[in-house]
RNA sequence: GGGGAGGUUCCCGAGUGGCCAAAGGGAACAGACUGUAAAUCUGUCGGCUCAGCCUUCGGAGGUUCGAAUCCUCCCCUCCCCA
């Protein structure tokens, strides 16, 4: 039995709102919050593909701290939609994902899921599958559902209305995805769904069929968005602007000192729990020491996921390396068996095949390669490995060279 | 079923017989400057045994000394008409 809506529903309220963007609707949320009834949160998941970023960790820590009153998620595994693949932010459209790699990519995504929400309680987490109930699911029944929407509803969805602009397609499946999403918060008896704004269409039609279906709708919160670390489009695997909840502590503290200055504010509130009053306070002063208020957020984004010694090694680990451009000691070692090497092919066996020769000639040509602090910028030189030697490539690759046996 | 437009290198997009590994932009990478910020500048951006060669312009054939560009067939998309 969930608690009613005291003090810590109070608290709860001020806390979201820094973080949602719209609910639909507040007053909806407040009742959900005083009746006292356990609250049913609909995690509906995509598992296309199973990485999660602190963009997707904001939903995560709301729906923590309703777990934490005692409310329930129910994390939904979408295996059947996934097959049909959801055009949500997709200017094309998404190729269809085989069932095994659909299972691999749910475990994936739970291994991530598990560092912000509570799964081993029965009675804050369930985890279920809409092909529990797709699989079996009738054509007249489906077709049911489909003759309570019309399709100028189904296409007022602007990714729809963006792509007819553009003429480009819309396959039939894409429209029914939104239809399924939206039924499975019916079958769930979903009270409350977080969710990107992206989704918000597709769970729109959740409220819609819950009620056609004369169940009580879920209540919407959508989510505040910023713009990755590149500072331009929103977190995404594709542009790799993103700071993943599986990246290690050392990617998650530089992927933070990359974010532009003028998000370092927003980043603070959206992905930090510094309390508000502070972030005002730090607003003021950012402009005259920018770096140390970007290093205090990467400390605070990294708090979260890692613990204090992580986070305080991997600021040392970045000034040491970075400002003050000390080779750091923990690289890889590549093991070779000869000391006599043509430059070039010592790089090419690190890289092993990951790079083409032509790539690697290139870098030899503009002076990202160098041996022992050494510029090299002949890719044939020919260089002597004695042992522990350091090759660098670029701006973040290092490794050591050690002859086997030395 | 008829008519029209189109499918180009990671993305957008130019290119209608040789000067095309293919303009331009974006992304990316490297270098300079820096705070692994932004901005800026420079260079690179199919592969290789690299001043040369090989493979690419939806697919398969063909014409030609020579094709992304012309022809034939096929596949795919969009628009209009019935």
């Amino acid at each position: 039995m969930a608690r009613p809506l005291d003090n810590s529903g109070k608290k709860l309220l001020e806390s979201f709102a820094r973080t949602s963007e719209e609910i639909f609707s507040l007053n909806e949320f407040e009742e959900l919050l005083k009746s006292g009834k356990q609250i049913r949160i609909k995690y509906g998941v995509d598992v296309t593909s199973p990485f999660l970023h602190i963009g997707h960790a904001v939903n995560l820590w709301m729906m923590r701290e309703l777990q934490e009153l005692g409310h329930k998620v129910i994390f939904l595994i979408g295996d059947f939609t996934t097959q049909i693949g959801d055009p949500t932010g997709r200017g094309d459209t998404r190729p269809i994902i085989p069932r095994e790699e659909i299972e691999k990519n749910a475990e994936e995504f739970i291994r991530q899921a598990k560092m912000v929400l509570h799964f081993d309680d029965p009675n804050l987490l369930e985890i279920r599958k809409n092909s529990e109930w797709f699989s079996e699911y009738s054509l007249s029944d489906f077709l049911k559902l489909l003759a309570m929407v019309t399709h100028a509803r189904l296409i007022s969805r602007d990714m729809f209305q963006r792509r007819i602009e553009k003429q480009e397609d819309i396959y039939m499946h894409e429209m029914i995805y939104p239809i399924l999403q939206g039924y499975d918060s019916y079958v769930l008896g979903s009270d409350l769904t977080i969710i990107g704004s992206d989704q918000l269409f597709n769970e729109m039609l959740g409220r819609f069929y819950q009620q056609k279906l004369g169940q009580k709708s879920q209540v919407i919160i959508t989510t505040k968005i910023t713009p990755g670390i590149d500072g331009k489009a929103k977190q995404s695997k594709s542009l790799d602007n993103y700071i993943g909840l599986g990246h290690s502590s050392r990617d998650k503290f530089g992927r933070s000192m990359k974010i532009p200055d003028e998000l370092i504010v927003d980043y603070l509130k959206i992905y930090t729990t510094v309390p508000m009053g502070e972030i005002s306070r730090i607003e003021k002063k950012i402009s005259s020491d920018p770096m140390k208020w970007k290093k205090f957020l990467a400390r605070e984004i990294l708090k979260r996921y890692h613990n204090e010694v992580d986070v305080k090694n991997e600021q040392e680990w970045f000034e040491n390396t970075f400002s003050k451009k000390i080779t750091p000691d923990d690289i890889p070692v590549l093991e070779v068996g000869e000391s006599q090497w043509v430059a070039i092919d010592l790089v090419k066996k690190y890289f092993n095949k990951s790079k083409s020769n032509s790539e690697l000639r290139r870098l030899f040509e503009q002076g990202a390669v160098s041996f022992n602090d050494r510029k090299i910028s002949a890719f044939d030189e020919k260089i002597n490995v004695v042992s522990e030697d350091v090759i660098k490539v670029g701006k973040r690759t290092w490794f050591k060279v050690r002859v086997e046996g030395k």
